[in-house]
DNA sequence: ACGCTAACTGACCGATCGGTCAGAGTCTGC
DNA sequence: GCAGACTCTGACCGATCGGTCAGTTAGCGT
């Protein structure tokens, strides 16, 4: 992936608790929120003690530095392609697909931001990841910042990261395979972020 | 130090700070969580001290629930309405008006329940709006519980949830007059909602 | 055998957490 | 004047927070 690994072949067991400890971490995040969660409540959880876990992280942001990090790099990838592409329906059709997979790639990633980012600015992943949405709002909707775009664009964000975790939660009834998500989520992300061209005036009130 | 309440007579200055105490908290769960605000960080943010707060309320998690409660009540009523009509595509574009002046009135209490409502179950308001959410969705799509519904709805309801409150602070570039707001979300609202016969022609190449 | 180093841990620290309690100040009705 | 209720507070409690540190392992090259 995108992280620096001077020799992955004789590395087996070197970093196994780092990730361990990111992956326990991330769902705790996600679940329970950055400052609801506690180093003794991951070292448990991952089967460590607190020492350890702030062995392999300095501190608990650095923590949660790191666990984002891997999504925001693959957003920025997502997003310096959009920048640089022609706006044509066809491109901005494949930034869908490509945002549809890093959307289900990253789900727990994209809800701990973007439940959280608000209230964690000053770490330094959580604001790149602030300044790549607006890059990536205003690659979309160019020049024209319409109320209107600007919610269709909140809308898919939100709905996604809420529905891709939290959603699943409440409406557990099908766990859905992922394939038949995915189409899903293409089909209302499409609707929201592509430029319909005819929309109804909502009816008279 | 505030405003001598100039309000009835009715309503003294009884529940003055009961009052301050509610709206000051609700602020601090949406933006911070509720695992991420102290008592302390309320009592100061409302001008008294963290015994006053704990005068007025039980416990933490009473005041979660005395702020939460008006809005839950308001939700019930809506779905109570939905529930008991006919289901014409007139009686569902009633629902979505009420629904949308449930979001924009109640967007603090409905984020903080998105949010972290998973993460805050045996909390009794809590419950109650987890049991309210299911009414609704079964209320929306009767039988057919196809996936893409269920993401329909969920687009909805996260994307509102995030849109009004965390969006606000990534798209500050117009404070979007009220009435301006309302209307773009009913009409995306709507377009998710609405069981929409034909919308397909997105990919318009 | 040795020493070096990475991995890991318990004991401990000051700060803060939610919560309890014994009052102090203020207002009212008698 | 005074009793009582209401509002508010500081002092205090045990638990837990994020974080530090000294020390114990186990593996490896020499």
């Amino acid at each position: 992936m995108t992280q620096k690994n001077p020799d992955p072949a004789q590395h087996p067991i070197r970093h196994r608790a780092s990730g361990e400890l990111r992956a326990v971490a991330l769902e705790q995040f996600s679940a329970v929120g950055f400052a609801g969660t506690s180093l003794q409540q991951i070292a448990d959880a991952a089967g460590y003690s607190k020492s350890s876990v702030l062995y392999h992280f300095v501190s608990k942001e650095a923590l949660l530095d790191e666990v984002l990090t891997p999504a925001i790099n693959c957003l920025e990838e997502i997003v310096d392609r959009l920048a640089s592409s022609a706006g044509t329906a066809q491109t901005r059709s494949e930034f869908i697909d490509e945002f549809i997979d890093f959307l289900l790639e990253f789900r727990l990633e994209v809800n701990t931001f973007i439940n959280q980012g608000q209230s964690l600015r000053g770490i330094g992943v959580i604001d790149r990841a602030g300044r790549l949405i607006l890059r990536l709002t205003s690659a979309l909707r160019g020049d024209d910042t319409s109320t209107i775009d600007g919610i269709r664009f909140g809308m898919a964000l939100g709905g996604a990261a809420y529905t891709l975790v939290a959603g699943a939660t409440y409406f557990p009834d099908q766990v859905s395979p992922e394939e038949e998500v995915r189409q899903a989520l293409q089909s209302v992300v499409t609707e929201l972020l592509a430029p319909v061209p005819l929309r109804r005036p909502i009816e008279g009130k």
